[in-house]
DNA sequence: TCATTTGTTTCATG
DNA sequence: ACATGAAACAAATG
């Protein structure tokens, strides 16, 4: 689920459910502690008593600022997201639960437990020492050439890679390099700078859609990639050619042969 | 039983 | 030190 635009989304939603109201209680339901890299007793210490003030995505992390000056970062790897709710039974997957003054709570759902939340000094020093690159959409085609252009590696790879741009996950990938036409398996030293450039754009431009469409994939503009990521569907574009599945930087890729050639 | 899943980190290799 | 790629993490589904 959760890539940029999946995100920008949870941040809006935390937005409306949690923003401003005091924080009176915390619990914890994964056994095993998976997903906290924060003592519980320090996540108590900063958050109970406190309101959450501020809210900042980069890429696809989220961080959550308290009104007592410390800032929570929360990820949802591959299956995490955030769900209110007010009845005596947790939603199912809930690893942990913010109680708020008014009654309401918030659960952080995360059926794989891929997802992380933990206490950071702040965002950006948490960006410094875990190697992460600027959030996608502030990225300038210059500065996406020169990051991209050197490497060796198969273009997927380089876009699923955070360290120089953050955000761009498996189906926004396979869907940027099939609008460009590009396979995703071409080296990125092979490839123009004007088409890295446009891959560059386009990213950015699926990404603002998917945002503005909450994203439901169902709702995208007709033809939207995503729509048609899995082996032999037939996009309306290519009737001839059915999609493949491949793997790429062992992830499971979806092409259109006739358009996306070696 | 085996392969699959929208992510990231760690480890081995060169 | 750096770049790269495979494996590991966890849990459900078909």
């Amino acid at each position: 689920m959760p890539e940029l635009p999946e995100v920008e989304i949870m941040r809006r939603y935390f937005e409306n459910a949690a923003m401003d109201k005091e924080i009176v209680g915390l619990e914890f339901h994964d056994p095993l502690f998976k997903v906290f890299k924060s003592e519980p007793k320090d996540l108590e210490k900063a958050l109970i008593g406190a309101k959450f003030t501020e809210s900042q995505r980069i890429g696809k992390y989220l961080f959550l600022k308290t009104s007592k000056n410390s800032w929570l970062h929360l990820h949802f790897g591959m299956t995490g997201d955030l769900e209110i709710f007010r009845s005596k039974e947790l939603p199912k997957y809930t690893r942990f639960v913010f109680q708020f003054d008014d009654g309401d709570k918030l659960a952080f759902r995360d059926l794989r437990k891929f997802g992380v939340i933990q206490l950071v000094s702040s965002p950006e020093a948490f960006c410094e020492s875990s190697n992460l690159g600027e959030d996608l959409l502030s990225v300038t085609p210059e500065y996406f050439r020169e990051k991209v252009s050197t490497r060796k590696i198969a273009i997927k790879t380089a876009l699923l890679d955070q360290k120089h741009f953050a955000g761009i996950g498996n189906w926004i990938a396979d869907e940027v390099l099939f609008n460009c036409g590009i396979h995703p398996k071409k080296p990125c030293h092979s490839i123009s700078s004007e088409k890295l450039q446009e891959l560059l754009l386009n990213a950015q431009e699926v990404v603002r859609i998917a945002i503005d469409r909450d994203t439901h994939y169902g709702e995208f503009p007709e033809g939207f990639f995503v729509n048609y990521r899995k082996e032999k569907a037939v996009h309306p574009k290519f009737p001839n050619s059915p999609v493949e599945r491949l793997v790429v930087g062992g992830r499971g890729t979806f092409i259109v042969p006739e358009k996306q050639k070696l």
